[in-house]
DNA sequence: CGACTGACAGATTTCAATATCTGTCAGTCG
DNA sequence: CGACTGACAGATATTGAAATCTGTCAGTCG
């Protein structure tokens, strides 16, 4: 039962990296403090990651993931039509943002300075993100239901649209009153824009 | 010729202001130096500003209105299009953010650090784009060439859309290379989603 | 043998003393 | 009289010495 006899794994350090961050916050949390957590020499933590940044990376990584595999589910779910899976897919990220940043600020914020920290971990979560948008974009013009002549681009353009409602710098505004609405009224439009549609007089 | 011996007025508080805050930067920019700039006591400067926040609030206000200002006669020019002045606003607007941010990055941080100390003024400005954007709306709306049941909502959906390429904290993005391609491609969709549309099938 | 330790050098952070700044106001000077 | 000064109290920022941390590695122990 003592934890302290099992093998030391990536995993369990993880594990224990996330509790001292949530414990003591970014700016504080120390190697020395994560080994101490699993009573260990800070040593044996550099013997499974190289640098305390490539730590914080992988830390970041999990956290980033976990979303993208809940965003996943609606992606591949072929019984909604493409424009509800695209409403959907927004709303739940939009969602999935507020959640985090309403629930738990401090821990929120934690994770803010940790991506703002690495950038290769982040570019490598947006790019799956803005994957799963243009598969859902390609399923609409298969459909006939969107008009895309390039469902990347379209993808990368409704993903820069909607910033303001998953980009963590804007989570102060997230809980104003007219955010919902706000959110609405621009999914609405970008949809009227994907939409496949006979030119007017 | 002797400027110390002019009158005092706000307005060449607000010009000395800038100049120290150029020279030093908002962190270390204070009151003290602005009136030393003045060849007055720091005592002088309180009495045209009760604060050191509503000094740098006024400096702010100065500097956002100059960007207003320079839309404003795109948003008055009835000689082009609706969509050719939407198109042309929201580009001056990236251009001159631009412009701002990569000609002169320290000072483009200073203004950075500024508008994030004062709420209420930047809500001002952003309230004098948005309706700008809702009068050029309006203005297609009238001609037939858009389709907009509530201007106002497009318009603030539009600013929220474009926000990536006006908002400054994603200045550090505005000199990838895709950008101008990106910035294009959103503002494409934008105006598909708001042009006058017959239906599909 | 190989996972783990602990002491070490250089880098970074903390902390408390010191200096500077903000905002006020009674008093000066033209 | 009224614009301006300069000394002041409390708040904030700077500084440098001491403490802690990061990353390495020769050595221990099962």
């Amino acid at each position: 039962m003592s934890p302290t006899t099992e093998t030391l794994t990536a995993e369990r350090i993880l594990e224990a990296t996330e509790e001292v961050l949530r414990r003591h916050g970014p700016a504080k949390a120390t190697v020395v403090d994560v080994a101490r957590a699993l009573g260990v020499s800070h040593g044996s933590v550099y013997r499974h990651f190289r640098t305390k940044a490539a730590l914080r990376a992988a830390v970041t990584k999990r956290w980033l993931d976990r979303t993208s595999e809940t965003l996943a589910g609606i992606t591949a779910d072929e019984t909604r039509t493409p424009e509800t899976r695209l409403r959907d897919w927004l709303a739940a990220l939009f969602e999935a943002k507020r959640r985090k940043a309403g629930d738990d600020p401090e821990l929120f914020a934690t994770y803010m300075v940790l991506t703002g920290e690495t950038g290769e971990v982040v570019e490598e979560h947006l790019a799956d993100l803005t994957g799963q948008l243009t598969r859902i974009i390609e399923a609409g013009v298969a459909s006939g239901a969107f008009t895309a002549p390039d469902p990347r681009t379209s993808a990368v353009a409704v993903f820069h649209a909607t910033g303001r409602f998953h980009d963590p710098g804007y989570s102060r505004v997230w809980e104003r009153p007219g955010a919902q609405q706000d959110f609405t009224a621009l999914v609405d439009l970008l949809l009227r824009g994907l939409r496949a549609q006979s030119a007017s007089a």
